[in-house]
RNA sequence: GCCCCCAUCGUCUAGGGGACUAGGACGUGGCCCUUUCAAGGCCAAGACCGGGGUUCGAAUCCCCGUGGGGGCACCA
């Protein structure tokens, strides 16, 4: 028996561990990605979309889209485009797919019935599969039965039985069926899986499944069979869920003697709790953003999205955690995946969140950053966003912190709660002659200069007899309508002498108020 | 119930028989810096699931147990 590691060693197509394989794989692969349009993308499928594309990109190979849609019942209108609006957003191109063509279009499934019908009946042909007459009440009532036997839920095999005659008869006189892959009765199948080695399964615990449906359309299995066979995918990435029905599709592929691809069933995302498979809820009821286009919205940068997904269930080295595009695709390798289910930590997106905003340049920040203003209902323009992005680049960790951070600038007036005004350890009184000699102070002022509006400040601070801090809390209050905000000075700054002024003096009415 | 996969700090991970007193990151706590909040710097607590083997030597290889995850549809 091999163990997984020495079957790593075995087949070529891992050979990307740098130490043992000096050159990385250079030929091009030829990646799919293959979502349903059953609903949202998800932060699990744009992490194998992102582990595609890394790959594709870095061998210099294709990055297919592929969309499968052979399930009528569940389709989602919109749900394809929000893909498309998904990995757009996230910086992933793809260079064949349904609305871009290639050389194996169509690239929707439903738009590639022929096809699949002419591969089932190969199969039937070549005795590898047959027509089921079965109906779902029939199926349902057997399932029933194994279930209240204690067996494995399978197909009873009925129709495997018939002679090839009667179902060709049955089939002609318009009886409805379906195809079903003829699995063998023993021995046991063999997959090679990139991440994880061999995996061997015993055939009879396999069920003649489905591939084919009444509906005419392929299930999965069938489908996406023949088009990674067709449309000449390398390296196959899905998720571990795929496991079990993995000795089914090396049965397919060996079924029309078709050369296997590399197969890389990556481990599946949990809930941050550890918990069970990644879903929108959670034990306590709170929701999490799971969906790439809620991490725009919610101020998530796409730099910072792609580095946080890319390191779930990845990992580059014992040090480096900070990458972008350009870098993951210098440095993936399915050599680094890993093999156990990885639990989803949303404090290490901010922490990623803030670090990529902290590298971005003032102008990539401003052009980030404009939009959530413009949505704050704020009219801000290019030019004074560029003043402001120097003191809150490093305060941040969402985009939309920015507005709740400085948004005080671009709003007419603030209206700070009164009690707020006052000092740390001060009466209201001693508060609102604090304000009014620091209006004294600023009318001094022809332009609110920081380093002199500084210093004038801190000597009073020092002739009141207060600490620097219980002024500059009392000022910027008065001055931001915030307990926390960018540093007061510049601030000031930024506001003009004429509103520092007037918010000062509305600060000392409202101190007044409270005696 | 059956089948499959997985197992290092709370979480993501490094680790490929000796370099392990087990490294990094997030988070947490403390200190420094400091006009608030951040950022930054320093420090701390914190893990090899258990038991058997193999070996001079095991976090690392094997077996069993346990735990976790996934799957058992005319869904993908």
């Amino acid at each position: 028996m091999n163990s997984p590691a020495r079957v790593r060693f075995t087949y070529d197509f891992t050979s990307q561990r740098p130490s043992f394989h000096p050159t990385m794989m250079t030929s091009p692969a030829r990646v799919r990605f293959a979502p349903s349009p059953t609903g949202r993308l998800h932060i699990g499928g744009a992490r194998t979309a992102l582990y595609d594309y890394l790959l594709a990109r870095q061998t210099k190979g294709v990055f297919v889209l592929r969309i499968e849609d052979t399930d009528r019942k569940r389709f989602v209108p919109g749900a394809e485009e929000e893909i498309y609006e998904a990995l757009a957003w996230l910086g992933m191109e793809w260079d064949e797919g349904p609305d871009v063509g290639g050389p194996h279009a169509p690239y929707r499934q439903s738009e590639r019935g022929d096809i699949y019908l002419e591969h089932a009946e190969r199969l039937v042909d070549s005795g590898n599969a047959y027509y089921c007459f079965c109906t779902p009440e029939r199926l349902a009532r057997v399932r029933k039965e194994q279930q209240a036997r204690k067996e494995a839920p399978r197909y009873d095999g009925l129709c495997r039985r018939l002679s090839s005659e009667d179902a060709r008869d049955r089939k002609l006189g318009g009886e409805a069926y379906v195809v079903r892959f003829k699995t063998p009765l023993d021995g046991e199948t063999t997959g090679v899986d990139v991440i994880r080695g061999e995996i061997t399964v015993a055939n009879a615990t396999l069920d003649d499944y489905i591939v084919l449906k009444s509906d005419g359309l392929p299930t999965y299995h069938l489908a996406a069979m023949v088009d990674d066979h067709l449309m000449e995918i390398t390296h196959v990435l899905r998720t571990s869920e795929w496991l079990p029905t993995f000795p089914l599709h090396v049965l397919i592929y060996e079924a029309f003697g078709w050369e296997q691809p590399a197969w890389v069933h990556m481990s599946v995302l949990l809930n941050p709790s550890g918990k069970g498979k990644l879903s929108k809820r959670h034990g306590s009821g709170k929701s999490h953003a799971v969906h790439p286009l809620d991490l725009k919205e919610l101020g998530y940068v796409p730099e910072a999205a792609v580095n946080w997904l890319a390191l779930m269930g990845w990992s580059y080295d014992d040090r480096t955690e900070f990458f972008n595009m350009p870098d993951l695709i210098d440095k993936f390798s399915l050599a680094k995946l890993s093999a156990s289910p990885a639990a989803v930590n949303f404090s290490k997106l901010d922490h990623f969140n803030g670090l990529h905003i902290r590298s971005f340049s003032e102008q990539e920040l401003v052009a980030k950053l404009l939009p959530y203003f413009h949505a704050a209902n704020l009219s801000v323009t290019d030019e004074q966003l560029w003043r402001v992005v120097p003191l809150i680049q490093e305060r941040i960790r969402t985009l939309d912190e920015a507005v709740d951070m400085a948004g005080f600038l671009f709003r007419d007036g603030v209206r700070p709660d009164p009690q707020e005004l006052v000092g740390k350890n001060m009466t209201p009184a001693e508060s609102a002659s604090a304000v009014r000699r620091s209006i004294e102070v600023v009318q001094e002022f022809d332009q609110l200069e920081n380093d002199r509006l500084e210093f004038s400040l801190r000597e009073l601070a020092e002739k009141l007899n207060l600490k620097v801090g219980q002024l500059f809390g009392i000022l910027r209050v008065a001055v931001t309508g915030q307990r926390v905000s960018p540093p007061l000075i510049e601030t000031m700054g930024l506001l003009g002498k004429s509103i520092v002024l007037e918010r000062l003096e509305s600060a000392q009415e409202a101190l007044n108020s409270l005696k």
